[in-house]
DNA sequence: GACATTCTAGAATATATATTCTAGTATATA
DNA sequence: TATATACTAGAATATATATTCTAGAATGTC
């Protein structure tokens, strides 16, 4: 079986996603991420190919996460909860929110994925919108490239933008902007929920 | 006088936004800016302090640029012609949007900003708080916590998260999402206009 | 208990890029 | 036309960091 291993996978993976969140995607280099859990840098490189896979990993892992619980909401109908969603999961996950919310997905990872990534990515991306265009078709009767774009703006614009500006600030945000994006959607969706 | 110069400081500033706006800034190298205009590395250091002021100028007439129109829509009590500024102005300067909105100041300019750049900074800052400030206080006849967010959601971040996506696809938002941003507008901030 | 295997260790290397430095060149002014 | 000045030129330097490499240590299996 050979020697037993010191560090986890994961634990290089949770180790960036704190210096990430702290410090920005720059001060997250691989004599940082080792340093971090008191490993050497070899052993970075003995478990991911190189540092850009190691935050394509600290990417998808949070992506998933936060993604599917919106999923499961949209599936079941709750528009409204879909869109309150990003203001809750943000204050429960302030961390992983700075990393996906805050940083673009190229300033994190900046080369190629390799393939199995980018089709993890790509299957992540598209069952997103597979149930967007599900949940507009039942709420408009048709989903045409109107009833998608409004749909995408109550459920996914609008919740980003309130949210963003307080990320930035690292503050949490406040328990009103739950009340604006209600408001929101109901005037884009015409909805009463 | 000494030697005409082949290059002005705007010269510079243009070539870094032009690269910043097509490559994003991890392009903007100092080589890269110019070889841009043809001109030597060591001009660039002649002109700038450094790679870093050089882009806190980028950054700087941008924004002002920006904010200037937004502020005179605002102090005219024109709301909703603020909130709608955010998409024109994307749709008429595309690559300049692309680099307010899309990179955070941080990644644009890593380092400390000299004196005068950060106070020249922190007066545009100053000049837009108060701007909202004073339209909320108009708007609702006061301007606590409650309006003042509220007059932000809907005059910058609907606005903001409207136009981002179409941002970082390199697409112009389209027409439709005006009329969004006008629903939100009236459905927040109470107002036909 | 020898060996293949899996991992730790961290020094050495490669590369990219900001910045500095030394020379040289063109212009206005006297 | 001599000179100070303001700039061009780009080679040399410094630094940071990803990646590779060689050595060594711990574990299960035969």
């Amino acid at each position: 079986m050979g020697r037993l291993a010191r560090f986890t996978n994961d634990q290089f993976i949770d180790a960036a996603m704190k210096i990430a969140a702290e410090e920005g995607p720059a001060a997250v280099t691989v004599a940082a991420v080792a340093r971090e859990i008191g490993a050497p840098v070899g052993s970075v490189y003995h478990r991911f190919l190189s540092r850009d896979v190691l935050l394509a990993e600290v990417w998808i892992k949070i992506v998933a996460a936060f993604q599917e619980a919106f999923l499961i909401l949209l599936e079941n109908g709750k528009g409204l909860e879909a869109a309150l969603h990003t203001p809750r999961w943000v204050r429960q996950h302030p961390a992983e929110a700075r990393i996906i919310l805050l940083y673009r997905r190229e300033e994190l990872v900046a080369g190629d994925w390799p393939a199995d990534l980018k089709s993890r990515a790509l299957d992540l991306k598209r069952r997103l919108d597979d149930g967007i265009v599900a949940f507009a078709a039942a709420a408009f009767g048709r989903a045409g490239r109107e009833e998608i774009e409004r749909t995408v703006f109550a459920l996914v614009d609008v919740p980003y933008g309130a949210v963003i500006r307080y990320i930035r600030q690292g503050r949490k945000p406040p328990r009103e902007i739950d009340g604006f994006i209600r408001q929101t959607y109901t005037a884009i969706m015409r909805a009463e929920e």
